[in-house]
DNA sequence: ACCTGAACACCGTTCAAGT
DNA sequence: ACCTGAACACCGTTCAAGT
């Protein structure tokens, strides 16, 4: 598993191939099936490793539970922007191991703390984990593939031309589409989901 | 382009491969090449296609603001509900068709006519339909493949087990982290967000 | 100039056969 | 019982060569 890590870390996770990992653990590519079940196991077992890293500050003043939140998902959110495909490969994977549980167990805690009804910090956790999630496969695109960058060009040429008759709302909106750093609208969004959370009642 | 969304409409995007797209129009894969750049490029078409069929009333009560922000990212997300590898690749896609600007757009209007400040609109479109991708892209695997269900379960399993001792908040939570139907929690989803988007400011 | 057959350089997964 | 070579059934993309 560490040999899995380390190509990953080196050369990114597309490059992390059963038979990449095959040859690397000089054998043919089925005996890796004797480990895992097919690639997505793989992937969840990489998650829950990295994640081992995250600093859950499960103790500590309940007034600064808001500050923890915001901490552990920026935390989680940097973590996955490093790996932006294994994120686009955890948004469809129902990550089940032992420190994904720690994680979710944390976060809960930190919004009972904040005295958020049961089923609003349940759901709650659910949509900030997906935003980090999420954000990190998304934006994480750049630098990672060539296109990606042109891509990410393009939309922004559209939008500088996007002609003030078809698209009035974004010609007054156009600076701000793309304003602010990454880090800026990262806290912005988790301030945008905590506060929600906690004022929006379920049903 | 109508054989593309035939093909991912009868047999889900998965099966839409720049082989069999050339072959269901009698040519060879290379030919495709004249018409799209690559992979990315047939799927933000496809895309673009499919969000030529949502509603936008773009006209009505400004008053009624919050209800249309709620109707078109429902419709949104259920579009791409039905498509989640599409969803999927949305995600890494930054989107540039005019049908997607015409949603970018018109989410700006209801925005403004909400009096949200430019900036938090501009964010918060931006975060609204990442949601509805990522929701899309995680939930939509559900039945598209027999393993991802077995996953679900796999957690689900994992969550009745998990022990008190080691996860006491997951514990305490346990009755409501799987509870709510799929329309509850996107209609509770998109409450938060609006509301945050609403009142947190920007920097 | 426009199109495409064939090749390049790969994949994940299975299974019969060996140890 | 445990492991694996070789095969199955594919991919996206490129490019030299044809029309």
């Amino acid at each position: 598993m560490t040999a899995a890590l380390r190509i990953m870390r080196e050369e990114g996770l597309e490059r992390l191939t059963m038979r990449r990992l095959a040859a690397e653990l000089d054998t043919g590519p089925a005996s890796l099936y004797v480990y895992v079940q097919n690639m997505a196991e793989l992937h969840a077992a990489l998650l829950d490793e990295l994640l081992a890293d995250i600093a859950l500050p499960h103790t500590g003043p309940v007034a600064r539970w808001r500050d923890g939140l915001i901490d552990i998902m920026t935390a989680y959110t940097v973590l996955l922007f490093q790996h932006p495909s294994l994120a686009r490969s955890v948004l469809t994977l129902r990550p089940s191991g032992p420190n994904y549980l720690r994680l979710i167990d944390t976060l809960l805690g930190l919004l009972n703390a904040g005295g958020v009804p049961q089923r609003q910090a349940a759901w709650g956790v659910n949509l900030l984990l997906q935003h980090g999630t999420a954000t990190a496969a998304e934006q994480g695109t750049r630098g990672e593939s060539v296109e990606a960058d042109g891509e990410q060009l393009a939309l922004m040429w559209l939008v500088e031309e996007a002609s003030s008759e078809d698209y009035p709302n974004i010609d007054r909106a156009r600076s701000e589409i793309f304003s602010g750093t990454g880090p800026e609208r990262l806290s912005w969004a988790l301030g945008v989901l905590i506060d929600g959370i906690v004022t929006t009642s379920a049903l």
